[in-house]
DNA sequence: CGCATAATGTAATAAAACTACATAAATTGA
DNA sequence: TCAATTTATGTAGTTTTATTACATTATGCG
């Protein structure tokens, strides 16, 4: 996985290159993004030596040649920069701004595709397979995280209810016990009041599972915590990504939880499917 | 931004591309890999067709030429994002389904950031922003996007509710006027009971905005119908990714009518930022 | 069916990369 | 220090690769 250090190991060779390699070499590194776009020719120019120079110096970092070097550099460049999400401008036109949006939706998601904390997934699988009743405490835009959980966790007849509200959510995590996961969901998870739930949940014999930032103190109140990297601030007034990349971690926990408990849950779901069905116009009419 | 979607680009265009360019579209699609280490005369020869066509292809999907365009799926493949959705399998383990449920929402969000209903979009924050009064209405997994939806709007300082009560809905629909929004959600736009509570709605002076797919009659009974294209059947049996991109949309919907409304509102999300400070154990803490 | 337009291919041209070889610089040992 | 030798770099020619302009073929329409 030498992708994302093809420049620390250039820069890192620096010394032991020969004169007219470590022109190229200062070249490349000082505008590595512009070295992909250029040919041989302008790439040796910029750098005042002859073309086969670049050219050995490409293969003297294992590539096969100048342009084989130049796809490496541009897959590198990839995974060692962050991607730029676009903020919204205020004379963004509706052609720009849903497109951004989106844009950064997307990055958010991918970002976090590539940080997956397999782990703790595999954790809260776990304890989530084996649990008689979920109870899932959001508040804010996280309340409706949560109410998309309970809605999904439902429907794999399991025994779940969602809060919004601190007394209830008080109440029901210091009654809560054996057989009982109690979920968090908090983006910042500096939440007085949801914190203070957790600490009380924690309190009992129930199990403390918690979708949140990590090293903050409601992680610290928690049994198992599934940590998602603070996201940029697209978010500044209005969370955006950050939700999404709950719910998607909740769809996976509700999948894992599915693969878990196998077969048998294959035709429960399909019955709830098909008590739903009444409840809808069919596609032909209308 | 086209880093992680290139491929899903591409496979998506699939039925609008010209015979030639479908055959280069194919071959790239089956091993993508591949293509990027492949020259211009190697790839035409392995989809049967001229160089020029290639050529052709490659400007079509925004790139300078092949070589660029190279590049640019050298990186696309870099995220290891896949292109086309893959279901989960039973016997999946923790290690792969995180990342197919993952690949499937990025696939879904980048489709529909293809097909972008911009006038309705338009429309509909012409509508919202107007709004003395936004009622959001949706049922089971539409609910907890309502509920979003209404958090978001709330803090826009727009009067904004949201029911999951099919009684409230009637009561509400019929009451609704002048100056009202009512906004339904839906992924089929098929149940009975929203589609009722719309054609309620539709009888008053109010406007019915809906948020579902094209030719339901839901879509019928409302003045303005933000559509989104059928998903895949990745979503089964629990859906998943169709109310991500339900989510993304109306966070453009909010995002739209912020713009709309001017500098005046970041103000107020500020200050509506500022009451929520107390409400959190500062960084420090803990 | 015949015209018009679009789609694709052919062949020539230009650009880019590579190779073999030549020259220049550096190193070594008498 | 100065040849001899090795090593580094550049030159020029060759080959590969990509692009352009144009010709041909296919497609759709009146």
């Amino acid at each position: 996985m030498d992708n994302a250090s093809l420049l620390t190991t250039i820069s890192s060779a620096l010394p032991d290159l020969k004169k007219s390699e470590a022109k190229v070499a200062n070249v490349i590194l000082q505008d590595p993004d512009a070295a992909t776009r250029s040919s041989i020719a302008v790439l040796a120019a910029a750098a005042n030596v002859s073309e086969p120079s670049v050219n050995r110096f490409c293969k003297r970092f294992g590539a096969s040649g100048f342009p084989d070097f130049k796809l490496q550099l541009a897959k590198s460049l990839v995974s060692g920069v962050r991607y730029m999400s676009r903020a919204v401008e205020m004379n963004d036109d509706v052609n720009t701004y849903p497109g951004k949006l989106f844009d950064n939706t997307i990055n958010a998601l991918v970002q976090a595709r590539q940080a997956l904390p397999i782990t703790a997934i595999e954790e809260a699988v776990e304890h989530l397979a084996k649990a008689k009743r979920i109870l899932f405490f959001g508040l804010g835009t996280s309340a409706a995280v949560a109410k998309d959980a309970e809605h999904k966790f439902f429907r794999l007849g399991i025994p779940v209810s969602t809060h919004d509200d601190i007394l209830m959510m008080r109440m029901l995590a210091t009654s809560a016990g054996a057989g009982d996961v109690v979920f968090f969901i908090s983006h910042t998870g500096r939440t007085k009041a949801l914190v203070e739930a957790a600490n009380l949940a924690h309190a009992t014999d129930a199990i403390v599972v918690s979708l949140t930032t990590a090293d903050s103190p409601l992680a610290s109140a928690s049994d198992c915590t599934i940590e998602l990297s603070d996201t940029e601030n697209t978010d500044e007034y209005l969370p955006m990504t950050s939700r999404i990349v709950q719910l998607v971690i909740l769809d996976t926990l509700a999948t894992g939880v599915t693969l878990k408990r196998g077969e048998t849950l294959l035709p429960h779901l399909a019955r709830i499917k098909q008590s739903l069905q009444d409840t809808r116009f069919s596609s032909d009419e209308s």
